[in-house]
RNA sequence: GGGCGAUUAGCUCAGUUGGUUAGAGCGUCUGGUUUACACCCAGAAGGCCAAUGGUUCGAAUCCAUUAUCGCCCACCA
């Protein structure tokens, strides 16, 4: 009984189905088999915070590929899913929802305020997990984690307090960026620059007259700096000044740095040490004093008198007015600058000094062989143990890492990691420890205090390739570390990728992953950041899953990237992959109509290899199936993709399903392509592959069977080019009948005349259906026909009376334009023939590649002269 | 200020180590109910590969300069 499935595929019928069957099958659980080599995946931790994006999607994709491929393959595959506390973006939105209520964090307190989050948190991991598995995502959600599972936290602990023994972490009062929204520090990558139309204040300044745009540090100035060798200065420096000021007078120092640019403003710059990253470093080398003026609420301090507990904005217009009435403004001046915010709230930073705790980049440790941890991270990239992919950058990571300062890794936000350091109440001492310490070594106390931070989101999510499989000692950590790949993108590159090879290179010893296969950002149609406040150009993955499947929108995510390289989405692209799993599903609907239940038991065997198309299509099958795994291997998802589709489409459906509704049909091999094909599909759309898989009565399912394999047998190159000849002759006369719009159910008749006609009589049925043609005479040699169409292709006339449909005129001009764009190419090949330069330059095989075409070209050149002598 | 990327058909993009008469999809035009598919089939039109110069027998591809657009980094107060 013959096989008849739906006229159209309904993704929405098969996919949740289908993916809880996967799911239940135990084929996402790779098994450690120490035979094998394994392919691990970390995915990377979607926010636990928001929706699943167009850039999740991708990602999802992508990782999904390379999985499903290696477990075709037959490696053990292990793709890790789980979710990231994201410490301050999560914190932010459930304060955002307390704020609509009119509260808080600091009204309900610690704890009752992280069980808000928690609670939150649950939700929301819910539903990126669906979204995650609606994106047919093949993961191991049996391995699953959380930042902050039991065994993750431990893990940050012990690194923590391993980093602090080795000298790595330390506490110290310096200058840091401070949100004072967020009531936080940020480390400078948080840190991000908005462009702002400023004002430039010219002040007099004792003997100075100089430049600043932020007026109200001058309450916290404590020097002025100067290059050493600008000569207008050069007598100042080490001198002490008092400068008058709108509290009264107060002392500076002049120091000499080339931090200095004597060009610019007056060549003297006024410093304040605590709340400025230049004007502190510039502080330390020349031991000025630190005088903080702002609090952490960003607001001024008691030490600035009547400007005490105003805003710094407040301030710098109350003091601007003080200013002018003592007559210390010379001008103001417009100015652009870039104003320093918070990449998660937007506020303005203030750079001010406070306690934390730092990883210092530029400290020798035993454990990295006597290296520091910039360069151990600067080193396994640069001797090739990682990889970057696609490599220039390189570059950006060298220089971002060269230029790394001291990390401050602690956050005064609640939810997050507790920094595992105790302080005796009684005599303060230190402790640093997971666990809360037994007795004060310093006084033996008993009662400690935790310390109120908690550590910096990318402090355990730097740790992610290891913390997640029971570092140090689980099975899981010896088989499947380091990691294959990480894909992620390039926007994440310094947060995550290196504070990954930074962190896991000192705990381990080994580096967190092979290759870093970064992707591009999503853009809309008109190539702009996709926003939610654009909805006409936003695309909801989860919408279009909705509308097209979601194997077209994998597709859509995949193909026409390229590594590190932005990519437009829109809906227009998406529905075109619709219509390419239509086409997977319709063909494969034809194959089944052909195929009765004995068929689908056939198993390929070379010998059933029969007619020349099928020598053909296995033939161009099997290039397929060399250069798509070439192009995976090498992450070219791309690539593998298209060529994959052009195949399918063109050389599968448009010319070998059609031969074999003809007399050469071939169940076996069009079941053998068929199936192939799925399999090459698989990866990249998995879903509409698995249901026509399951249609073929497989008892495996798809995602089990293994990876098809190029084998030299089945390839037949002369034949290859034999069809291409025969595809040739066919396109030739539908293109003869297009030009004298012969109607389509209108049968011609045609003559070939050709050195290959015995290979040609052996496809005279396909030729004549193809073309639709109800006569045709096959000869070696022959006279043309009257009154007919003569086409020309290398070795082989073919004539087509079309009596009197011939215009003679038009018939003649289109010969002459031949005749004349054949004469240029022959010029143009004649020309690196007669090249003495060519002739010794190039391989044999191309010269000689050269004298065929040439060859050819003349013989057509000749025929089409006669056919217009003749017309 | 430094670094990186993009610039190829009307639109979106491929083009892997230099050698194809420069490709695809969408869109446009002309036809079309043929053993699956109109989410389809057959055919066509459409390109000085941003500009200039160089290397080479040979450049969309390598080098230099320029232009436009975009991104990243940076302590010019």
């Amino acid at each position: 009984m013959k096989k008849e499935i739906e006229k159209a595929y309904n993704a929405k019928k098969y996919e949740d189905s289908l993916y809880k069957k996967w799911e239940e099958s135990g084929a996402f659980s790779p098994k450690i088999d120490k035979s094998k080599k394994p392919f691990t995946i970390m995915m990377p931790p979607p926010n636990a915070t928001g929706q699943l994006h167009l850039g999740h999607a991708m990602m999802l994709a992508i990782e999904d590929i390379m999985i499903r491929y290696h477990r075709m393959k037959g490696d053990p595959s292990l793709w890790l899913p789980g979710t990231d506390h994201a410490a301050i973006a999560t914190q932010n939105k459930v304060e955002q929802e307390l704020a609509k209520k009119g509260i808080t964090r600091h009204d309900l307190g610690r704890e009752k305020f992280l069980k808000e989050v928690r609670a939150y948190v649950k939700n929301s991991q819910g539903t990126i997990r669906r979204q995650i598995r609606k994106m047919g995502s093949s993961c191991d959600w049996t391995r699953e984690r959380y930042t902050l599972d039991d065994g993750l936290s431990k893990v940050v602990e012990d690194v923590f307090v391993k980093m602090y023994k080795d000298g790595l972490i330390y506490r110290g009062d310096r200058i840091v960026n401070w949100c004072p929204r967020c009531h936080s520090t940020l480390s400078d990558d948080e840190v991000d620059y908005k462009s702002e139309n400023a004002k430039m204040y010219w002040i007099k300044y004792g003997p100075f007259v100089l430049a600043t745009t932020r007026p109200e540090t001058k309450l916290g100035d404590t020097a002025v700096a100067v290059h050493p060798k600008d000569k207008r200065y050069k007598e100042m420096i080490g001198k002490k000044y008092q400068i008058p000021g709108v509290l009264g007078d107060f002392e500076v120092i002049v120091v000499g740095d080339k931090a200095v640019d004597p060009e610019f403003g007056s060549g003297a710059v006024k410093v304040t040490p605590a709340h400025s990253f230049t004007d502190f470093e510039i502080a330390q080398r020349h031991n000025v004093p630190v005088k903080k003026i702002i609090d952490e609420d960003g607001k001024m301090m008691e030490n600035c008198g009547k400007y005490e507990g105003m805003t710094t904005a407040e301030c710098r217009k109350e003091i601007l007015k003080d200013m002018e009435k003592m007559g210390l403004l010379e001008k103001v001046e417009d100015y652009e600058h870039k104003l320093s915010v918070c990449y998660r709230c937007g506020s303005s930073i203030e750079p001010l000094t406070s306690k934390q705790w730092f990883v210092d980049v530029n400290k020798k440790a035993k454990r990295l062989n006597n290296k520091t941890l910039k360069e151990k991270s600067l080193e396994v990239v640069k001797d090739g143990s990682i990889k970057i992919i696609p490599s220039r950058f390189n570059k950006t990571y060298f220089h971002w890492m060269e230029n790394l300062r001291d990390w401050c890794v602690s956050r005064q936000i609640w939810w997050g990691h507790r920094i595992p350091v105790w302080y005796c109440k009684k005599c303060g001492e230190v402790h640093v420890s997971g666990d809360k310490p037994i007795k004060c070594s310093g006084c033996s106390h008993k009662e400690f205090k935790q310390d109120p931070d908690t550590l910096d989101t990318w402090f355990s999510s730097g740790l992610w390739t290891f913390s997640t499989l029971d570092w140090p000692n689980g099975e899981d950590y010896k088989y499947f570390h380091p990691t294959s790949v990480l894909e992620t993108g390039y926007d994440i590159l310094f947060f995550w990728v290196a504070r990954m090879i930074l962190m896991t290179t000192y705990a381990t010893g080994e580096v967190p992953f092979k290759n870093v296969y970064l992707h591009g950002l999503i853009r809309d149609k008109n190539g702009e950041k996709m926003s939610k406040s654009k909805p006409e150009t936003c695309i909801d993955p989860l919408d279009m899953i909705d509308k097209y499947g979601t194997d077209s929108v994998r597709l859509s995510l995949v193909i026409g990237g390229t590594p590190g390289n932005d990519m437009r989405v829109y809906e227009e692209k998406i529905s075109g992959y619709r219509n390419f799993i239509n086409k997977i599903w319709n063909s494969s609907r034809f194959v089944l109509m052909n195929l009765d239940e004995e068929d689908l038991q056939i198993e390929f065997n070379p010998k059933m290899i029969k007619s020349l198309a099928d020598k053909w299509i296995v033939s161009r099958l099997n290039e397929i199936i060399k250069e798509s795994t070439k192009d995976i291997e090498k992450h070219r998802f791309s690539d593998a993709g298209m060529k994959i589709y052009d195949f399918f489409w063109s050389e599968f459906c448009n010319w070998y399903l059609e031969i074999s509704k003809g007399d050469l049909q071939n169940k076996a091999i069009l079941k053998y392509t068929l199936e192939t094909l799925l399999k090459l599909l698989h990866p990249f759309t998995p879903f509409v592959t698995e249901v026509i898989w399951g249609e073929l009565k497989k008892e495996k399912m798809l995602i089990s069977e293994s990876w098809p394999k190029p084998d030299p047998k089945l390839a037949f190159a002369k034949e290859e080019k034999s069809m291409q000849r025969i595809l040739n002759i066919v396109s030739a006369i539908r293109r003869a009948r297009a030009d004298y719009n012969v109607p389509p159910g209108k049968q011609i008749s045609a003559a070939i005349y050709s050195k290959y006609h015995k290979d040609l009589e052996a496809q005279r049925e396909p030729i004549m259906r193809l073309a639709r043609l109800e006569e045709l005479e096959i000869k070696e040699k022959g006279k043309k026909l009257p009154k007919s169409k003569a086409v020309m292709l290398p070795h082989i006339e073919i004539y087509i009376p079309l009596e009197e449909m011939v215009d003679v005129e038009k018939e003649t001009l289109r010969l002459k334009k031949e005749i004349e764009s054949l004469k240029e190419y022959i010029e143009k090949i004649d020309s690196k023939l007669n090249n003495k330069g060519f002739l010794n330059n190039a391989k044999q095989e191309l010269i000689d590649q050269e004298k065929i075409k040439k060859e050819d070209a003349n013989n057509n050149l000749q025929k089409l002269e006669k056919e217009l002598k003749e017309l």
